[in-house]
RNA sequence: GGAGAGGUGGCAGAGUGGUCGAAUGCGCCUGACUUGAAAUCAGGUGAACCGCAAGGUUCCGUGGGUUCAAAUCCCACCCUCUCCGCCA
């Protein structure tokens, strides 16, 4: 959520940097408009209360000394009244413009750093660096990991259906060991780099959704479980950064650092044509997520080193990928800085987003009310959240599937990997 | 699902109609003592909003109601805990 008072004291500025995001798609001036007139509302409700609780004092004292009946009572008691009458259309009046104020300010992205580059579109994003060119596999016949993992009995799409729908995938035998060694291996590793593994639940209230800011505009791409007010959970980040919504947390227990496992369900809505085969995009997918609360004044360091976490895990395994910058264009809604980690597919001779790592500043904080005190100062501030895939789990997956090929139509496992597997090669069941 | 208890400041925990934004303890800050620390003693210490300021307002789970006046009384709802039932 943007800082109200920001919006006021600086509108031209916050305007500017929400048209870098695109121009004409959000207008400050609405929100001006109606803080104008609530707080001249608050100003005169205010005088009124004040009034009204001098009348209550003095009522109380003028009681103890003398009579109930007392005409100075009477009259100041109908004053009381007269005030409470105001009052009972001034307060509705305010409350609702505070609603529409929230209602609106909730539906505006994050103002993007200075440092994001500007663009209109996913074209536009920088390309920061490529690591593991030597890795990229030279067989000119590598088969796309779908294929291959059904021919090696691993992985089942039309099962799945059946028990599901489409966009589900049932991983067998080698398969599903896989699968659970890469999140082994993923948290050991973020562990060993300082996470402190939490295990969520994985069903969500909507309170806590918006406090990232998936509500109130993406209720489309969630999963809602509507008896309960509950949804499954698109992403770690959602119940772990509300782990700590609505709390003051001493300054001296920051930097706070999470890595958490799950699985994340998503409806993928107005994605229907697109990577409609394999592991890329499912309703369901695993998922290692990094989460971090930071010090403000420490998230640009603390984005990079993040970001260098999630690296890790794909250098270890010695998967070929790049990393991108997310110009203003294509930067998520609660982010003001993005890096892509994107890993090589060979089958589609193209790099494919495995990681987002994403500093939110204080959007997240503030709308989920999660501050923290120094101590000797006064007041609080919101502290800065931070968080990326380290990594996603499918994807990683389908990367090794590929990346890994042999041409005799077997896959090797990433020497890293092998301990948590406890085998060296994925082979036909046949042979 | 049934029965009961409870939701108060960073935490613990008093408070049952007025001078209560709220005792007390812990924690934290400042000072004294100390080479330093600990212990002890004294003082201070909630959050949010409006206002240039003085100052004002709001907040005791949430929303309504009664009253000149509500943490306190009434109604509804939400949540937590304990016990019983069912169940992985």
């Amino acid at each position: 959520m943007l800082d109200l008072k920001q919006i006021r004291e600086n509108p031209q500025s916050v305007q500017e940097r929400l048209n870098r995001r695109g121009v004409g798609e959000y207008d400050i001036e609405p929100i001006l408009e109606l803080d104008r007139c609530q707080r001249e509302l608050e100003t005169r409700r205010s005088h009124l209360q004040a009034r009204g609780n001098e009348i209550g004092k003095l009522v109380g004292q003028k009681m103890k000394s003398g009579s109930v009946e007392e005409p100075e009572i009477i009259t100041l008691k109908d004053e009381g009244n007269l005030i409470k009458a105001q009052l009972s259309e001034l307060e509705p009046q305010e409350k609702d413009l505070k609603a529409q104020i929230e209602v609106l300010l909730l539906t505006f992205p994050n103002l993007p750093l200075d440092s994001t580059p500007i663009g209109e579109n996913e074209e536009q994003n920088v390309e920061v660096c490529r690591w593991g060119d030597e890795y990229i596999p030279e067989n000119p016949n590598i088969l796309p990991h779908w294929e291959i993992g059904e021919k090696l009995g691993i992985l089942n799409f039309e099962r799945s259906t059946k028990v599901a729908q489409s966009r589900f995938v049932t991983l067998i035998g080698a398969g599903a060991a896989l699968e659970r060694a890469l999140i082994q291996f993923m948290l050991s590793r973020q562990i060993q780099a300082g996470y402190l593994e939490v295990s969520p639940p994985f069903l969500i209230n909507s309170q806590s959704l918006t406090a990232t800011g998936q509500l109130p505009k993406f209720a489309e791409e969630s999963f809602k479980c509507d008896r309960d007010d509950l949804w499954l959970t698109p992403t770690a980040e959602v119940p772990v950064t509300n782990l700590y919504r609505d709390e003051i947390i001493p300054a001296e227990q920051l930097p706070i650092y999470h890595c958490a496992y799950t699985p994340c369900f998503r409806r993928e809505a107005g994605s229907y044509g697109r990577d409609t085969r394999g592991l890329i995009r499912l309703h369901q997918f695993n998922k290692i997520e990094l989460v971090k609360f930071v010090h403000p004044t420490t998230s640009s360091q603390e984005h990079e080193s993040l970001r260098q976490d999630a690296e890790a895990i794909l250098q270890a395994l010695k998967l070929p990928y790049r990393v991108v910058e997310l110009c203003t264009g294509d930067l998520g809604f609660g982010a003001c800085k993005c890096y892509d980690l994107e890993v090589w597919l060979p089958s589609a001779g193209k790099y494919r987003e495995i990681s987002s790592c994403s500093n939110f500043g204080d959007f997240q904080a503030r709308r989920g009310s999660i501050r923290f005190k120094e101590a000797g100062k006064k007041g609080t501030q919101f502290i800065h959240t931070l968080n990326g895939s380290g990594l996603a789990v499918g994807r990683t997956m389908a990367a090794i599937l590929e990346n890994y090929q042999q041409p005799d139509g077997t896959v090797r496992i990433p020497d890293a990997l092998q301990p948590y597997l406890g085998r060296e090669v994925l082979v036909h069941p046949g042979s």
